[in-house]
DNA sequence: TATGAATGAGTTTTCATTCAT
DNA sequence: AATGAATGAAAACTCATTCAT
């Protein structure tokens, strides 16, 4: 029936309603600071409904977390099989990581900022989803080390830390505004980054 | 009077024993998820003593910070004024982070994931303290670039984002057991971390 | 129009359904702990049917209430206007009872656990309509001690209370398996009722 | 010290104050239709001392059920250890019964109404505990077959089962204003229960 | 008839904090 | 200094019920 695909193409249009709301709360006020409520509120719905869609309001951070994070490896996978050399998809990778911030800051802020702490108080579940990604980074690695393109001293699980670690740093840098966040800032940094962890400080 | 002199200092123990406790409870818990009452029964105490001596509940967490954090900058600050070629300052200032996470790991795993990565939730309280950290290190940076040691065309502030970013990364391995954590590991750590921002990964 | 009478017969059908459903529910999770759509469920509808047929749920354990109890007001009215010893009697109107758990144990559960023993919480719906089945036992002891049959040093309404307590007391004691359950038991149990309360324990 | 032993025992009187309210509230209102608030409210206390002296709800109404039941249990024991006719034993238990009712109607009204659909929504916790009563009584009937005083052909368990049935179908009668409750009614009706469950209705 | 999205009143429960002792 | 009884604000969550389709 036309009328229940209609329906169902509401329902998850509500759905989505929710979610986006959701990031915009959670990212203004924290996730334990703000109400259910206030995520229906800003969604102008019924806080009930939020219930319809999403077991708790743990869960409606999880969706967001794996909805996110499920695109980002894999837009990693995906560079990863591009013939590239490792530098070009270690620029590739932190290029999407630091678009996906410019494109939705909110989201990338409640991501880093509250799923840390929650991989912390609600169990393992998205510590082994957040390891996939070292994991598919450290690959990249190990490919270029085996290639001789990398040097073969640092164990690729340490490299893939010390990019990740010094990409999120940045976003940190810019969520808690310690650092610029001008028009050219976003390229450069995708480049700073890159060039930081490849070539190092050494002059 | 002795009494008195007597009293204070158990006063003082308790104090300690309450910190102490409230590591520990943090650390397996979180902040949030446990109870005033979980941090004295861990510590053998009425939960009305925490009062006593703290404020809130947050005033507990804002202690155990400032402490810990005060130190460290003292011990950066330390650091930025001997006579040492920059590599050697970055590598003291990591060996001081790896140290304090070897000899306390639990109050780290508070530090960072209660506190350094959750600072907007508590509105913008420690933020300024954690940049001083950062404006430490990168004026550790400046000056290498200043004398030549250093390259010039990244500046301290990213720099120093790259480098805490990369150490900060390899601890929340470590506390999620995601990197393993055997004898030698935290040695070579603090000696890959500088070795791969400073000399980068390329061959 | 066929159509039209293919329509009701599915509509009383359906209802039919839900109020099967209901009983099944009731039973095991009971009135209060279930929940409308766990009905609709068990049911095979959707949840808002349930509100087409009945205006609430409460509506839908009242429906079951009073279908069954009007079988058996009339059971035991059509027992008395037979020509019986009461002995007699009260041996079907026991028989009526028993046999109505035997045929749909669930429902009499439903009955006696949450109307019977509850009729205070529902404020006093059907307490009348429970007194009409006392009343009308009592009027069959009445009839008997006029006769002649029964000692009459024993009021009727307290005869009849005796009587159906004993009766309820053992389907309570099959509901929560304190009380045997065989194939004989029911007759058995038929039996002994009556004869407890009309010749008494003693030898 | 003093002080110690003055607040325990005013906390000891609380927790007395809260189960009392609990009592009337629970029987003027049902324990599903009350709120917590309403016990507090009754009591004079904050709710959240309900929750300090209590874990939920629930747990009220089993401390209420099991304080007054292992009473019972007691005195069902204590009466079958007297060297007394087995009639003269079920008549002082209809005593106990029948003065419990009439010292604390309110308290009685909750333990049968309430607690047998507790028993069933609740898990078997409480049906061991009546199956008790039950058993104890049984045991009664059955030293009392043995010794010639009641007839063999009527197991002690159903006896058992009628017997309680009918009283607390009495009580049940009192407690839904269906039974008379004037000044000699609780007496006679101690005598009659026993009358008719030993002697029978018969002429 | 039938569906299930949408609503929001209502309730339990938690727990930081206060304060009398 | 130390205790823990007492408070009540606050929030998550449930679920009966309505209603547009």
């Amino acid at each position: 029936m036309a009328g229940t695909a209609r329906s169902a193409a509401n329902a998850a249009e509500k759905r989505r309603l929710i979610l986006d709301a959701a990031v915009r709360v959670f990212a203004s006020q924290g996730f334990h600071a703000c109400r259910v409520s206030d995520i229906a509120d800003e969604a102008g719905v019924a806080y009930g409904l939020v219930y319809h869609y999403f077991r708790s309001k743990d869960q409606v951070l999880d969706t967001l977390f794996l909805e996110r994070w499920d695109v980002m490896l894999e837009a990693i996978r995906e560079v990863d099989a591009r013939d590239l050399a490792a530098r070009r998809k270690l620029e590739a990778i932190a290029a999407f990581i630091v678009d996906s911030y410019r494109h939705d800051p909110d989201l990338m802020k409640v991501i880093i900022v509250e799923v840390t702490r929650a991989a912390n108080s609600f169990g393992q579940t998205h510590i082994e989803k957040i390891n996939e990604a070292y994991n598919l980074i450290a690959a990249v690695v190990a490919k270029a080390q085996d290639a001789g393109e990398f040097r073969s001293d640092i164990s690729p699980q340490f490299a893939a830390m010390a990019f990740y670690g010094a990409i999120e740093q940045v976003l940190t840098g810019w969520i808690f505004a310690t650092l610029p966040q001008a028009a050219g800032d976003y390229d450069e940094a995708k480049r700073l980054i890159v060039e930081t962890i490849c070539s190092g400080l050494d002059r």
